[in-house]
DNA sequence: ATCTTCTTGTGCTACCTTTCACAAGCGAGA
DNA sequence: TCTCGCTTGTGAAAGGTAGCACAAGAAGAT
């Protein structure tokens, strides 16, 4: 596993692994490279390049076991122990998130949250108490956590995340609308839905002026 | 403006847009390619490459006029009107985001929402009425509602993208786990928060497995 | 046992994206 | 006006990603 993946490979993966536990639950035995294309938005060559970077998962003529995939897959992505995450600003998008019955269902179980406005602090969400900033550190260092997921205030963002970039989390999955600046050792995804409005307003607005050109 | 634009790169320029919305704010009335490629986390190379696809925006030797680029970047992302957006499914991600103040800021107006449950119906969120999903083809015909954000559990997702096409919007921002079949001249984007989880998970792991290579 | 049918795994090719490197150009200051 | 320092715009090169096409191989039918 030497090679370096790609992350729009890492997020295909993902995507075939979503599908996989799908039929996994249907108790579908068999799935070919072409379904999975399919059902996740690409085509079965880059499905089986992707799987050919990790190993010989398939039959030919057959198709992959979908139990066994799926399996090598959370192996592949590091889903084979659960991680702990925890939610950084108890507002609005920070208490949709700390509701969310799926992240427990993916292995991702959400053990702590902070805020720092005082009315918050002791609030009870999804049985996760809310916490006051000054018990970040002890908290990531106690309960071992490793994913913090951003939902303050944008002004607030880049200091939250370097705090609990200190306190011992590797990655941070930011909702604020602003690039953060931390060491290259911590994994960082943005969520920004404003980001992806504006590339769908591009879309629509460069697929019009195409029809035009052609007229 | 013929050349076909990758989708990493108005990505990009919208990165650009909201660092150079923000200097506009603060009245700074320059910045060089540099400066903006440090702002967003990417190269100076990178920038100027960009935007050289749609013109020669900047002075040699000088940098860029930040509130001229700024418009011409919001020409080019087609961002000099404002945009009318319905949220479908007014649960925890649904009314956080009729919540957001942002979106109006960056001309997204959020004109309607919708839920199945009769409970929600009439509820009045940030001075949106929730209807029933009856209303959903007459109301974005009415209002000329170009682009849907889907926030109904995963088993609805398809059916609501479906109909909110049919009925007239041109892209679909989807929050639900799944991948959307429509037809191909819809624009849409995804919204997944557990696939960047697990992105970020690849991430530590793969890191951690390198460092044992490296002992 | 052989043939047919199907699907995988992969080398090769084509395309696309990013980086490099530098001439061209602008403004400030002498 | 001329020179100097700085930054843009861009062709060319490098690096990476996706698609094609087909040999290899497995399972089932005859
Ligand atoms: N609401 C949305 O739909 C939405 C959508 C996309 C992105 N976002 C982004 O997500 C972030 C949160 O948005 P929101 O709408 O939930 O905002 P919000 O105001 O509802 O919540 C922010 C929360 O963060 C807390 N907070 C403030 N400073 C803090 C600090 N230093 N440490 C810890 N907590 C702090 C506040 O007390 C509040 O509870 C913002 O950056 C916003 O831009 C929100
Ligand atoms: N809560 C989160 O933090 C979160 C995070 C990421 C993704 N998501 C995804 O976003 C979607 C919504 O999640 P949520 O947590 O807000 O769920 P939720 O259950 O709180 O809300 C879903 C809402 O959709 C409504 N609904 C159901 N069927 C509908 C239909 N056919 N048409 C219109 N409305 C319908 C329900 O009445 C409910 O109000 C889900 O697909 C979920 O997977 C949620």
């Amino acid at each position: 596993m030497a090679r370096k993946i790609s992350d729009s490979t890492v997020r295909r993966l993902s995507r075939y692994l979503r599908r996989l536990r799908n039929l996994d639950r249907q108790e579908v035995k068999v799935v070919s490279s072409r379904e999975l294309a399919e059902s996740t938005g690409t085509t079965a060559a880059q499905v089986r390049k992707d799987l050919s970077h990790f190993g010989s998962f398939g039959k030919r003529g057959h198709g992959y076991a979908v139990p066994e995939l799926r399996v090598r897959l959370e192996e592949i992505l590091g889903l084979t122990r659960r991680w702990r995450v925890a939610v950084l600003g108890v507002g609005k998008i920070g208490s949709a998130l700390l509701g969310y019955g799926f992240f427990a269902q993916r292995g991702f179980d959400v053990v702590a949250a902070f805020d720092s406005d005082r009315t918050k602090i002791g609030w009870e969400l999804s049985g996760v108490r809310v916490q006051p900033l000054s018990e970040l550190e002890p908290t990531f260092v106690d309960r071992e956590i490793s994913i913090a997921i951003i939902a303050t205030p944008v002004e607030a963002a880049q200091e939250v995340a370097t705090r609990a970039v200190r306190a011992g989390a590797r990655a941070i999955l930011n909702f604020a609308p602003i690039k953060l600046h931390l060491s290259p050792d911590v994994a960082v995804r943005e969520m920004d839905v404003t980001l992806e409005l504006e590339g769908l307003c591009y879309m629509v607005t460069a697929a019009g002026s195409a029809a035009e050109d052609i007229e």
